[in-house]
RNA sequence: GCGGCAUUGGUGAAGUGGUUAACACGCUAGUUUGUGGCACUAGUAUGCAAGGGUUCGAUUCCCUUAUACCGCCCCA
């Protein structure tokens, strides 16, 4: 038998009915944003993954997927939905009208060993925002992920967020990190012990060490931000404040690759297994970095597999509106034609409608019927097909009436 | 990439080195060929992830591979 590969879902029955549902709340989300769409290949040259994301991380080599195409070129399917629309507002000239207000949705790929809400065929939602470096647009973009993870009903998800200042700020805050931990780097775990002079940052988050005085004590980067940088971490908060945002600062928060500058942020939901499921934030070097235009941008990237997981977990029930309207059965194979052309007319009046196509017996249409959830039954016999009149029966009181074929639009448009 | 643990039908699962792999749900059919969802009856794995080995004999023991999950790494 022929296996899906490692890391990979299907998507179907109830699954699907969740996922079609999380990407159409996030679609309505963003629209009422004003945000516009943006699709992007999954497919792109290898150099713009591999130099966007900057090189003090290995990661991008090794978790990419990466091949050969048969001309020979470096192609990389998609990592992550950022680097693919920077160059898609670069390619575009996208940036002769800022600002630009994009989400996305789709699919990433991430050569890692898999784990419970970890794939190699991810799905993410994000936006993107180019042109602003307004503190309200900060405030906007963590608020919309936010109220987008409330909506859907997800509880007690908090935001945490963190400034890490420009490059400047950065460099004498590594310095003094470097300094700091440098005498008792030997109370560190091995990895940590690499960090230090690799990226010191990343001992903040360590997880075996994280309960270490001396990384407890550790100098705090708010403390590094010069004075434009911190007026301006100032507004967010203020902002976020406003739009009563449950958010915590948190500043030993630092994201994975270094393209960040200022303002970082993570969604994390209280189901303990999954933590984080969403963070994105500033990125004002990118566009440059990849060879544009300097642009102000900003974003936020949810994992949708994750968010599925936060819904199965904490068992929020997902309002399903795709139950049939009417299910139109046969009792003799001779009114089949007739079914077919009434089920025809109804789905043309935008009723969703099904019928019985199979030779089963009466009992099993009526379960069909059932497992499509219908609102409505008719049945149709030879008799009915005579004079036009039709036997509906509503599907939850169980009444049954007869009515004429011409007046069965104007009962189901008062009825559903 | 490293370590651990697991894999029995459509689903949840029980079980054993030896003739027919329990039970439940589901599904199919019948009692019931113009009205079901209840009830009763019957059917429903030629096979225990795949391949190989040990054995008179393996689903059960061993090896390899695949996949899931957990931890590490990493998490754009």
């Amino acid at each position: 038998m022929i296996q899906k590969l490692k890391g990979t879902y299907d998507v179907f029955g109830d699954l699907s009915i969740k996922h079609d549902y999380v990407k159409k709340l996030f679609q309505a989300v963003c629209e009422s944003y004003n945000y516009s769409y943006i699709e992007t290949p999954i497919i792109e040259r290898s150099e713009l993954f591999h130099r966007g994301v900057g090189d003090t991380t290995d990661i991008v080599k090794k978790e990419t997927y990466d091949f050969l195409d048969r001309g020979n070129r470096n192609n990389t399917l998609r990592p992550e939905g950022t680097a693919g629309i920077a160059r898609a507002i670069i390619e575009n000239k996208l940036y002769t009208i800022l600002p630009q207000k994009l989400w996305y949705i789709g699919s990433m790929y991430r050569y890692e060993r898999p784990q419970k809400g970890r794939y190699r065929e991810l799905r993410q939602m994000g936006v993107e925002v180019y042109g602003s470096n307004n503190p309200i647009i900060d405030a906007e973009v963590i608020s919309l992920g936010y109220n987008y993870l409330k909506e859907l009903g997800l509880k007690n998800i908090c935001v945490r967020i963190n400034s890490i200042g420009g490059l400047e700020t950065r460099n004498k805050y590594r310095e003094a990190l470097i300094n700091h931990f440098k005498n008792n780097i030997d109370e560190f775990c091995d990895d940590c012990k690499e960090r230090l002079n690799k990226n010191p940052l990343r001992i903040l988050d360590c997880k075996i060490d994280n309960k270490n005085k001396i990384l407890k004590n550790a100098p705090s980067i708010l403390d590094y931000l010069n004075e434009e940088e911190k007026g301006n971490f100032d507004k967010i908060k203020k902002y976020l404040d406003i739009l009563n945002i449950d958010y915590i600062v948190d500043d030993k928060l630092v994201r994975g690759l270094d393209y960040y500058t200022n303002i970082v942020f993570e969604y994390e939901s209280n189901v303990k297994s999954i933590g984080a499921i969403g963070g994105g934030g500033r990125y004002d070097n990118l566009l440059n970095e990849i060879g544009g235009p300097s642009i102000n941008a900003i974003g936020f990237a949810l994992g949708m597999d994750r968010i599925i997981d936060v819904i199965n977990e904490e068992n929020i029930t997902i309002p399903k509106d795709n139950n049939l309207d009417i299910y139109i059965l046969t009792i003799n194979e001779s009114e089949n034609e007739y079914a077919l052309e009434l089920a025809q007319n109804l789905r043309m009046c935008g009723y969703k409608v099904d019928l019985d196509i199979t030779g089963k017996t009466m009992k099993n249409k009526f379960k069909e019927s059932d497992r499509y959830n219908s609102k409505y039954i008719i049945i149709i016999g030879d008799e009915e097909v005579k004079t036009n009149m039709l036997v509906i029966r509503d599907n939850l009181t169980k009444e049954e009436e007869k009515i004429d074929v011409d007046n069965l639009i104007d009962y189901l448009d008062t009825h559903i």
